[in-house]
DNA sequence: AATGAATGAGGGTTCATTCAT
DNA sequence: AATGAATGAACCCTCATTCAT
């Protein structure tokens, strides 16, 4: 009955919250919020500046939807594949690790880390999102990993936190890079591409963690 | 002739850029460079907003003084006590890291970490100076101590550069931190005290590289 | 042909221009003219906003319908009551003016009066239509009757026009107050409801009229 | 010591918050509040629009300003007359009414009646303000003198209230018919010009208050 | 050298009006 | 006939910068 074809109105109507949204991320991330005027957000998703407000009450507002659109889905398709892991935990650590964050540096989600660092201090509310939704989920489940690891015998019995800092700072330090310095060209000449660099990273974290006399 | 002890004004005088200096510096930190009003780096380094324009001739070329002013003294400090160095390569990277990034999370030097990542993409000439000043410099100085290391069969002969982002890249973050997530109450609860963290994330880096037939 | 019974659909269709009338009647006279958007009297009529444009090319020419719209019927209706009266002027002045106000102040033809007075200065137009359309009519119907007790000798021989405002300027008021500081709750505790007010003031007026020796 | 001549700098500081209030009465009068821009008054007080904003916080707070600011001056002017008045009620009323009516019409202050009219709604404090410091006064005055009158038996014993708003209203509409009607050049040709029309109400007033018998 | 009043360009937000559906 | 998404001119307010004192 309701189902008649969206028409090319009703089609733009739904996708412009979307467009609008990732224009604001791609601007925010790059001037800063206070730096970006909503007009141009509203031009590089291809509307007028009217528009924009016919969707999100104020430019703070928008913000706030920015955070929360985005790295959602990311952060939940990580979390299944770990859980769903088997085999020896250190090489599982190693591939889930590397396919995850080369994929977020790909995607528009690494900016987000760089939008809530930028602007947290001016809207406090971002950051309890954040902790929240970001930085408690993940680290609970690598740090779920290395256990894993320690209970079987696989790693040293080190700070579990403490590891999970070592391996997830850099990869975060690395999204922070890319659109910062990285996005300005001054790429580090001694850091290798990305995927590469992550598997490295890995590498020698898990060597400090390996256990001498496996299960012996 | 030009020898008379300085009257209280012009002591005052020659301090008021580094006053201005320190304020803009927090403020710029705090809430960004384009949230941040002129007026409010003059009041709170308690002099008038005509005054500001006296000794910097814009607001961007006050931001582009704070990078150049702080850290300067930082590195060269670090940098001379990691060239006189004697003894075990691992204790020595411990003991100067703990201490140089303790001191440098102590101090506002730490700042300057955030204002770099936040504005370098408005400002590209910031980058230039933070690379030439900063990065490459620190990179050298750790990278010459771990190939000491493995020059003299401590360390497995493992990928330089990959070990000195290893090493930098967490302790960066938790400056980055500390003036974002950090400075507004959201402490990571798995987050040991810095000197403690730093000393711990050393631990792991170094327990990595160790070799496990020294000299043999 | 045309005489089929008009459909619901058509019957909305001509009640349409009356019903955004009144509801841009009260929002004008509310918030004032430039402060009502024009979504809101669609609001208020229950129509869209693309709906009040069918029916009136711009806000400007609805506030001019609004202001000829209304009023028409009441000033018609009581002049043909003032002119078919019979009897002593005083009393048929007493009994016309009580109930003919008293009618208007119950009516949204009272915010008129607060409309003109508004909106003459920026739509003099207005104010044309208004002197010909109520002051005229009104004050030539009322001086009719005050020079009818004069020529009778029922009254003293005063200035027919000066009487004629002091009877008419503070029901004009009344009518003003009702739609503004009447409207916000500051009711003037001195103030008697307006059909005891009316007849007071007119008593008092007429008191000041009367011939001491009538007809001598 | 500290009276030093005043800089034209200075001159011009202290006499900014008047010329801007004066500015304002006019315009919001003219034009209303919600259609007059605030760049508009600040031109005609002769600064930019940001001055306008070093005296006010807001276009709102102005309005306030405006209404506390008028009026003020010429209420207590009238109370202190009236208090110290003496000889027949009659004379004194209609002597004293006729002076201040006519110094109100001739003032900016005559534009608050109007100003207040029109904004109450959309700014109840406003009205507030308008009663307790205008109404109420100006009512408890006159008041006092009609019972006066009657006291002496020079009146007869009407409901004092009553008369009050019989002298009141027609003025207030003057001042009301002043600057809208008025203002747009549609002078009622049956009005006398102010002076003589006050005298000639006051008379009116004033014969239908009078003792046939008095002192009898 | 220091001040702070003044400026005016700039940016967030609103809203009358249009027009594709 | 009716809708409401889209537009963009207009307006409030802020703030970097200037300059008379």
């Amino acid at each position: 009955m309701s189902s008649a074809p969206p028409t090319s109105r009703q089609r733009r109507k739904e996708a412009r919250p979307s467009e609008l949204l990732d224009a604001a991320l791609a601007l925010f991330v790059e001037k800063g919020f206070a730096a970006t005027r909503a007009e141009e957000v509203a031009a590089r998703a291809g509307v007028s500046k009217g528009t924009l407000y016919l969707y999100f009450p104020s430019k703070e507002e928008l913000l706030k939807a920015v955070i929360g659109h985005t790295l959602m889905a990311d952060i939940a398709r990580g979390a299944e594949k770990l859980a769903q892991a088997e085999g020896p935990t250190a090489d599982l650590l190693v591939e889930l690790m590397t396919e995850w964050w080369s994929a977020v540096l790909d995607s528009p989600s690494s900016a987000v880390f760089k939008l809530v660092m930028t602007e947290v201090r001016n809207f406090p509310e971002i950051g309890q999102y954040y902790v929240r939704e970001v930085v408690e989920p993940g680290h609970r489940l690598i740090g779920t990993m290395v256990q894993r690891g320690i209970d079987r015998g696989e790693f040293r019995a080190v700070d579990v936190d403490c590891v999970v800092h070592a391996i997830v700072l850099p990869m975060v330090m690395l999204c922070l890079h890319k659109h910062s310095m990285g996005a300005c060209g001054f790429t580090d000449p001694h850091l290798p591409p990305p995927p590469q660099f992550i598997r490295q990273h890995m590498d020698l974290v898990l060597h400090g963690l390996r256990n001498p006399t496996p299960a012996a």
